[in-house]
Parts: C-alpha cells; structure tokens; sequence
DNA sequence: ATGAAAGCGCTAACAC
DNA sequence: GTGTTAGCGCTTTCAT
C-alpha cells in the first residue's frame, strides 16, 4: 500500500554523491554540468553513485551562485492559456524552450492590468531568465527595471507602450486591410467592424485598416458600424443582431478576434443570416471549414509567432545587444465561403450600391 | 533609447534593504513574509527602503532554508498544452494555484514515455512542490521516488499504472456506455469505434464501455469495427473512409477523443454521409452546434478536472495523508442533431437492421 | 520587538 | 585531474 505522505525521505546532495564515490564535491558538479577534466574512471564512479542514491540536482540552488544567476526558467505571460491563439503560441515556445533546458511558466492575464503586474512580479521573484508577453493595453513602463536587472523582454501579438522592445506579430493593419479589400471587391459598401477591448494596440491596429481601406474606397462607416469592446462571445453575438436590426443593415461583417467570430457566427445561424450577410473573421477556427458556407478568415500564425519569440529572447539572453525589432509573421486569407458571399440586391441594399464586383 | 541589453544593474538583497533602512536582516525579512512582532513604525520605514530600491525577495534563494523546502511552484504534464481540453486543465489549476501564491509550470509530454519521464526529472530538479500528472500509458512506479521525497502527486484524466495515487478524470466506461446507449436506442446495430492509442487507460475505458453495452444488447462488433491508435485527425478521417467502403459500413460512429472527432467529421463531409451516418464524439468543440448535423458529444468538463485535482494537490501539500483517492467529474450529453440521425432503410442495412428506435 | 549566526545546495575561483 | 574555500540570498534558530 503505497502512503500518500509518508515521512518524507531527504534529498540526496552533491555532498552525499561525493562521500559515496569517494570524491570531492566539485568533482560532482563537473560530472553533472559535463564539465571537461574528469578521468572516465572517476565519471564512472560518481554516475553510479548519483544512480544509487537517485540523486537530482538542485537547479534553484545552483542558480544562486550560477553566472548571471540563470534559473533556466522563463515566463510566459498571455491573455488565456485555454485561448486556442494563446494556447498555440505557449506551445511552441515550449519546444523552443525545452530545446535549451528551460522551462516555462504559463500564465493568463486576462488582459487586466494589476493581474499583468502581478504575473511580472511573480515571475520576478522567481528569477525568470527572460519574459514573453503579450501585453494589455496600458503602460509598459514599469517592466524597464526588469530589463534593466537583466531580463530580456519580448512581446506577442500586441505592441507595448511606454517601452522599445522587441515585438513578434502580425502586421494588423495590413490584413486588416486586406479582409476589408476583399469583401469590397465582391461588392459590399456597407462593411461593419466587431473589435475587441480597443485599449489592445492590436485591435486599434485592426480598426485602423479598416478604416483606412473603407476610406480610400470612398465608402462611408456608419455611426455604430465600427463597435468596440467585444471582450466575448456573447456581446459579440448581442451586437450582430443589433446591427442587424438597424434600418440601415450591413451587408458584411469583419469580425477582428477569434471570440468574436464564435459570437458573430453563432448570432447570425441563429438569424439564418449566415449565406446572406458575409463574414471574414481573424484568427482561425477548428471546424470552420465545415459550416455552411464555410467561414473565410485571416488566418495568423501563432506557432511561428510563438517560435520566434522564443528564439528572439533567447538570442536576447545570449547577448544580443542590437536595437529594438519588430518582427512581421505572415498571415494568410484563407477563402471558405462566408467572405465570398455577394451583397443580395433584395432589401435595402442602399443606393446604388450594386456595384459590381471584381 | 532604451537598450535591450545595458550592465545589468545588480538587484538589491535583503541585505541592502536592511542597510537602507537600518535595520537587522531578518526584521526585513520578516516584514516581506507578513510575519508578527514588527513595530508599525519599523514596517513603515523597510516598507520605504523596499520600495526605494524596487526589491523583489528571491523566493529560490528563500526556498532554500524554507521548511519543507517549498519552492511555491508546481509542475503539471498534459497531453499538449494546444489541445483545447488540456488548455483548459492548464487554466483549471492556473487559477487554483494562483491564489496560493504558486506559480506553474506547464508542458507537453506528446504521449511520449521518454518526455514524460523527462518532463518530470526536469520539475524534478526544480523542486517543484507537487505534480498533475496526464500519464500515458507506460508504468509510473517512476514517480514513486518524487512521493517518498515529499512531492504529492496528482493524476488526470488518465490512471496511472504502478502507482496508486489521486485521480481525478470522467467514468470513461460508464460515459462511453451513454453514448454507446444512445446510438442503440435510436436504432443502430452496426456501431464503430474509433479510438486514441489504447496505451491510454482511457481509451481502454472507452472501448470497455463501448463492447460492454454492445454485448449488453445482444449485438456483434465485427472486425475492423473498434479501430484504435488512431492519433491524428488525419489518420481518424481516413479510417471513416474506410469503414464507409466495406461491404458492410457502420451506421453509426463513437469518435472516442476531440482530435478523432475533428477528423471523422471532416471525412464523412467530404463523403457527403453527414446527415446519413450517425456520430456521437467524445469532448465538446467549438462551433460543434452550428454544423448540419450539430455534433453530438459527451461533453467532459476539464475545467472542473483541473479545479478538483489542484485542490487535491494543494490539500496533499497541507499534509492531508488520507488514502488515495479517485474522483469522478460527471461529464453530459449534449445532442444535437449527429447522435439522433437513425438508420435509413436505403442501402444495406444489414439483415434485420430495421429496428424501431426507443 | 529585534538581531546575530548558521547553513540550505550549489557554482566560481583558485589552489594543488 | 582533482579538491578546498567562499559565498549566492534567504530562513531558521536562538539570543537579547
């Protein structure tokens, strides 16, 4: 019967690995960290010695007098570690972690800023080596004392502010711009934008494409076309039938975040909307190609965003001293449907607004 | 300019702080861990001198000389931080961890033996305070070692072999039967199983429940009907495939894991046999009602799996010494419209297939 | 209410 | 090749 906590046996040391292979201590440590100047013979010795007794270094000590007091321990700060974006960046930096003996911290800020203070303080206590974040909209300022104590700082998917730091993401602005293009080149004047909490640099980024491709198409955005601080699904949703319901319906819909799109998709199924009013969405989802009509979205890449970030940090770590980067990770439009669908010209369909499209 | 790398400024000890403030080291001390016998007006001025000199206590170094040694960190093994029911344990026990002031670290073991058991000795040697654990399917009589070194551990989703332990998952069998059940009773008899690797105890579980309520019905599973080791979404598709093409094709599907229930989907789609071929898919997913036919699932609630198994891992740390325990989290069928397809009298039914449904 | 001394387990610096 | 010494930043123990 195996207790659950029996008098907890203690933990082999260094020291208890010496006196049983008969070295010194240091010779310990050279065999563990695969330092040069060990016989086989005495290698030998001392790794039968560490099997015998089971014994596992203790890194948190180690770190105490290690160079640069590296803890082989990074931190990973994002919005939600179940957010399948968030969840896909956390897992490639795991690989790019573990691929250097570091382990990770996940944690969820839930875009508040006081839990992001506190994610950082956290992990500050706790000697991280480096910090990924995807920031909150606030102000990043207060992290320049963690850089300057030798953290490096790298950020996802949201550019910070109040700090130059090194940044890996998507060019918002720019696909942004290109869903809009493309519901306008089949024929849609009458575009709405469902973003996210606009405190988020990269939501703004969104809305700033959107507005800027409406612009130079000479179509107007409606007072309440462009809505903001859908932090979730149902107020998404809430707001697709709200626009709906106006005199002045629109004939497309960008939905800027992954929640957004669940809302928006869901809300106009549930109008039986959904081959009528077309949808481009950011940020892909499982099963969306199978809907009908699938749903067409700008698809990120969060792994390699993820990937980089890591490798950027750790370059970072090593030495790194160049200047601030911001590093572009292509997206691609992925055409399933929903972004195809042509403006209807039954109902009010506006004036004039048949055009045909490209 | 802010530099990315500058001479990092040495952080201040304990020590510095005392200095500032003028006071002992360990009256420091004890105003950072909120300890008694601390005039007011001493706290006031370390308070002050922390403040100054933007201290952050170095809880490894504290870890140290900590009764218990207590490193206010757990370690927590899933599957693959990305799979939407991992990510939600992750946030599960973020949360509980959270307000115990423990930080986690979280990471992928793929269902590899080798990096589970590296993932381990890694936490290991960070002298993580406890374990949760989703074992795969090998023997973890490993992990007797961390126990009788006074890491409590805790398993989900998966019991763990060799090593009796608190689990806290769904009653796979029973819940597998449900839907086994449920199929059944609206008029199918030629039922096929598609299962993760059977290495998994709970794929086992499910296959269990599965031949038991189909026995129990006085029904045969013929060969190539209970497909396991089917671990991509790709792999699962193209067996539905070929379950379709035999000259005796199953009527109803079991996906026995989220990933298998992606890949089934897609495949009867792309077969056009959605609305022909029934399926009732183990975890839910998103999007999941808004497909014709809706999907139905047994919807298993990880987040609730998380919560029970760190608050069982933190009570193992509080010295509970009880026996292990295994609790089961109630899961739901969630119909919708894929579970409740019967069998169509068209094609071969099979001899005397034409039951009436329950 | 406060502080001095010891030492956790390891790595760095410097012997030999 | 190998070992000895010192000390990282903290908590514990025990004085005062």
């Amino acid at each position: 019967m195996s207790r659950q906590t029996a008098a907890p046996r203690r933990r082999a040391t260094m020291r208890d690995v010496a006196a049983l292979a008969g070295v010194g201590l240091k010779t310990v440590s050279r065999v563990v960290n695969a330092e040069p100047n060990v016989s086989a013979e005495t290698q030998a010795r001392v790794e039968r010695a560490i099997d015998a007794l089971g014994f596992e270094p203790n890194l948190g000590a180690g770190s105490l007098r290690r160079e640069g007091g590296r803890t082989l321990t990074i931190g990973l700060i994002l919005d939600a570690v179940d957010n399948p974006f968030s969840a896909a960046i956390n897992r490639a930096v795991e690989i790019v972690a573990a691929a250097r003996g570091t382990a990770v911290f996940a944690a969820s800020s839930d875009d508040d800023t006081a839990r992001e203070r506190e994610l950082v303080a956290a992990f500050s206590r706790r000697r991280v080596d480096g910090l990924i974040i995807t920031a909150y909209g606030g102000d990043q300022g207060y992290l320049q004392n963690e850089r300057e104590h030798g953290t490096p700082l790298v950020f996802v998917d949201r550019v910070p502010n109040g700090l130059l730091a090194d940044v890996v993401l998507t060019d918002n602005a720019a696909w942004s711009s290109v869903a809009t293009q493309h519901l306008i080149d089949h024929g849609h004047r009458r575009i709405a934008l469902l973003s996210d909490d606009l405190t988020i640099p990269t939501a703004r980024d969104r809305r700033l494409g959107y507005e800027r491709t409406m612009a130079a198409a000479g179509l107007e955005v409606p007072t309440g076309y462009s809505v903001g601080d859908l932090t979730t699904a149902e107020l998404a949703g809430a707001e697709v039938e709200r626009l709906i319901d106006r005199p002045d319906p629109p004939t497309a819909l960008i939905t800027a975040q992954n929640v957004i799109t669940i809302g928006g998709v869901r809300a106009l199924h549930r109008r039986g909307r959904q081959s009528d009013i077309a949808l481009v969405g950011f940020d892909d989802l499982q099963l969306a190609d199978l809907l009908s009509p699938g749903i067409t979205v700008v698809a990120q890449d969060p792994a390699r965003i993820g990937q980089l970030a890591a490798e950027r940090l750790f370059a970072r770590m090593d030495d790194d001293s160049g200047p601030a980067e911001t590093i572009l990770v292509p997206a691609r439009l992925i055409t399933r449907g929903s972004g195809e669908l042509r403006v209807r010209r039954s109902g009010r369909t506006g004036r004039g607004s048949r055009a045909p499209a490209s």
